[in-house]
DNA sequence: AGAGTTGATGTCAGTAACTGTCATAACCTG
DNA sequence: CAGGTTATGACAGTTACTGACATCAACTCT
């Protein structure tokens, strides 16, 4: 059965090149053009070559064409956490987790700045990156208290570390040149330690 | 110009009483009985003795009705946080900004909760939720800055303490006897503050 | 090779969330 | 009382989604 299954994802891009991936191209183009509001769902899905009810059967609604790669990055996140060094305090492992979860944009530059145009631009789509922050930090809380960690200190850390994140993710989309996301991270969680 | 205005906003109960109040009523007694989704903009309008353009004017969409009082929270948080004593740490000061922010809940702890339940069941009121709770960071960072606190500190404490506000606040409604948000608020930021 | 199965897609009809426009009635101001 | 403002109703239109059914190609099994 799983080998049946592996062998269907492994084939999928033969019957239609990538027909996914070019809804994804289409509608960072098409929202970077006119705008999220003034493009309409048949619109991504006639560029991209397919209808508009295929395009709703990939994307559970019009914003989630552009949240691809946040199921990967949660699992990214947990993963790091869970392999911190047990000494680790539940920030650091947090941190640990969400710096990981970041590197997965290091070599995406240039598309990670275009998407937070597109977002910032307008309120529904900030709403679902904020939903989907929020399921990052309750992954990594959910990590933090398999190692051990109780709450509120979970909750806190995880949702910490988030924070952290988004102001060093910011910043790093901010910037000119292209240091490594990773650097910006630590320098934040040192001005989040420093508070008091 | 705003005498006419005043004059007019203390005599709004009196065409319709109260068309607002009317509507928010309806669609939190219909959201719990059936849910946020199998209850329609018309549903809610017609319980309400409206028509269902009128609640489209009353409220951007439909989840917003569930969100009333958060301006008034915004502008009393940022209020607090302005009136802080200027010796205070910006987390002290987005600290008391956000404990006076959860004392208008006071006094509606059954309502308090039984939004929550409503909004808990269902993501596009997380959404809406999250979005609300991150404009109130960005007003108590604002309000930060006002008071002569650098960026990223600023921002950093204004979300640190928006976040003890969720914890504080998610405690508050699970608990049985109606204690002050403000205690479980200087709780969880004692919890925030012990973090490593 | 041929029949049945599975998975992605197309087609089409339907619901409900909004939005724009115009008309109306109550109120307020002068 | 005339004129402007405000809340509403009535109605038409667009778009985001959803369910049901048909098709078509690849794969399985015999």
């Amino acid at each position: 059965m799983s080998v049946t299954v592996n062998a269907r994802i492994l084939d999928m891009s033969r019957w239609e090149p990538d027909a996914r991936g070019r809804m994804i191209r289409a509608a960072m183009e098409l929202f970077a053009e006119r705008g999220f509001e003034q493009t309409t769902a048949g619109d991504i899905a006639e560029s991209a070559g397919v209808t508009e009810r295929t395009f709703f059967r990939h994307f559970a609604d019009k914003r989630e064409v552009l949240f691809d790669g946040s199921e990967d990055m949660r699992r990214v996140t947990r993963e790091a956490i869970l392999a911190a060094p047990s000494e680790a305090s539940p920030l650091d492992a947090a941190l640990a987790g969400v710096t990981a979860g970041g590197g997965l944009l290091k070599d995406r530059r240039a598309h990670a700045v275009r998407r937070s145009a597109i977002i910032e631009a307008n309120p529904a789509l900030q709403e679902r990156e904020l939903l989907k922050l929020a399921g990052m930090a309750v992954t990594a809380a959910e990590a933090l208290r398999e190692r051990g960690t109780p709450e509120p200190d979970a909750t806190l850390a995880a949702q910490s570390a988030v924070t952290v994140f988004q102001v060093a993710f910011a910043r790093w989309v901010a910037e000119d040149d292209a240091a490594d996301p990773a650097a910006r991270i630590a320098e934040t969680a040192a001005a989040l330690r420093a508070l008091r």
